[in-house]
DNA sequence: GCGTTTGGCGTCATCACAAG
DNA sequence: CTTGTGATGACGCCAAACGC
């Protein structure tokens, strides 16, 4: 069997494989069987080889031998092609010694020396420097790409026209398959670019979701926040009224207070069925802060202490309400507002009005409950006339607005009249 | 069932006015 | 001038209708 081997020509750096017998004293036991530093004298072409062993007399002559260096051995020219190809064979340095006796000047040294390949014998570099020979590489390519996309050519042609050109050195020493590979690999790296835009681009939207997600969640727990306020202050206002056991128990209970809608149901229970005496109701002054003429109602709405007294003596829970309504909010606001600010649908130009705060609403809720709480303990009963207070509210709103309507109407006529 | 609106009725305060 | 009476308006309350 013919054993081949990849040789570099040493005068004008061409790599190709050739058998074994073409390399003059030369005749490898295995495919390491070589010395990759060695300068050897190779025949050029097989026939030259051939030829030569037809004719001895021959041998020697300097015309047909050529200074090369072995880089690699295979047993199948193909394969070695193939292997040479795929692989990044370095080129080794040559010993000083050998390339003296060669009588060939050379300054490879410590640098990697670009090959330069027939069209028949494309080669790869050889491994170490690959880094930085592939950046240039791809920069070459870079400038073709430019090129050819500003000529509205494929990279392709532009690869052709000036490898076909071959004057450019450059040019010259990019292997087809590698330039093929790089494109590859950059058509690629373009896909992938794409798919992690794209992700960008989703991973932005559920951003904008989440933040919408938290802003609603914000407000929850802002309205929770109140809710759970209020409650703690209808369970002070329960205790109180239902006369509070020890001062301890009174902490105790608000310390548990976990979820303050169940604990207050338990905690009137309790007191319910356990006190043997009911103590005197607490008077309503007490619960109320009195400033400056003024009342405190909570969260820091006052009323005028005259008008509170008077209110307290008015009866019904009707007329309580709405009393307290106007001292609240005053028949101005109330006129143009709703309770809850729904439009009614009986009108087709139905224009929402804005509705009472639901805070206040709760504040007068609970001056009705103080009220009704020192007539009765009949939870039925309380829940019940409590639920009017919107009722009432509204009608005290839809009164003003009647009154409104006839004043207008009057004043319309006496102008007639006039 | 609830909120809104319309409309009606009753009550109360006020006013005008006649009668004493 | 005082008093009784009717008219009037403001207000409170209620019912019904409507849409959700």
């Amino acid at each position: 069997r013919t054993m081949y081997a990849f040789v570099r020509f040493l005068e004008d750096n061409v790599c190709y494989a050739l058998p074994v017998s073409c390399v003059q004293d030369f005749s490898p036991t295995s495919q390491l069987d070589f010395d990759n530093q060695k300068v050897y004298t190779v025949y050029r072409n097989p026939e030259e080889a051939e030829e030569d062993e037809e004719s001895p007399g021959q041998w020697g002559d300097r015309l047909l031998l050529h200074k090369a260096q072995i880089l690699a051995l295979a047993e199948d020219k193909t394969d070695l092609e193939n292997s040479v190809m795929q692989k990044k064979i370095k080129i080794p340095k040559l010993s000083l010694n050998h390339v003296e006796e060669a009588g060939e000047v050379t300054d490879y040294g410590e640098e990697d020396v670009e090959l330069r390949h027939s069209k028949r014998h494309d080669g790869r570099k050889q491994s170490e420097g690959t880094h930085k020979s592939i950046e240039a590489v791809v920069a070459r390519l870079e400038k073709q790409n430019g090129m050819s996309l500003s000529n509205t050519s494929s990279p392709e042609e532009a690869f052709m026209e000036s490898s076909e050109g071959m004057n450019n050195m450059d040019d010259a020493v990019v292997p087809r398959i590698l330039y093929e590979e790089l494109l590859r690999s950059y058509q690629q790296q373009q896909e992938e670019m794409r798919h992690i835009q794209q992700e960008l681009e989703r991973t932005r939207r559920q951003l904008v979701q989440q933040a919408k997600k938290l802003k609603e969640y914000g407000a929850l727990v802002s309205e929770m926040k109140e809710l759970r306020d209020l409650n703690r202050r209808l369970q002070d206002v329960l205790l109180l009224r239902l006369g509070s056991g020890p001062a301890i128990e009174l902490e105790k209970v608000k310390a548990e207070s976990i979820e303050p809608e169940p604990e207050v149901q338990k905690t009137f229970n309790e007191e319910a069925n356990t006190s043997t005496y009911y103590p005197a109701p607490v008077p309503v002054m007490d619960k109320y802060i009195l400033e400056n003429g003024k009342v405190h109602l909570g969260s820091g709405i006052w009323v005028d202490e005259e008008k509170w007294h008077q209110l307290q003596v008015t009866q019904g829970d009707s007329k309580y309400t709405k009393n307290l309504a106007v001292m609240i909010w005053g028949t101005d606001v109330l006129k143009n507002r709703s309770v809850t600010g729904v439009a009614t649908k009986k009108k087709k130009d139905a224009v929402p009005k804005p509705p009472l705060s639901p805070h206040k609403l709760s504040i007068v809720r609970e001056c009705l409950y103080d009220r009704i709480a020192q007539e009765t303990v009949d939870e039925t009963e309380i829940a019940q006339r409590l639920s009017k207070v919107n009722k009432y509210i509204c009608e005290k709103i839809m009164d003003i607005n009647k009154s409104c309507k006839n004043e207008e109407r009057r004043e319309s006529a006496k102008y007639n009249l006039q």
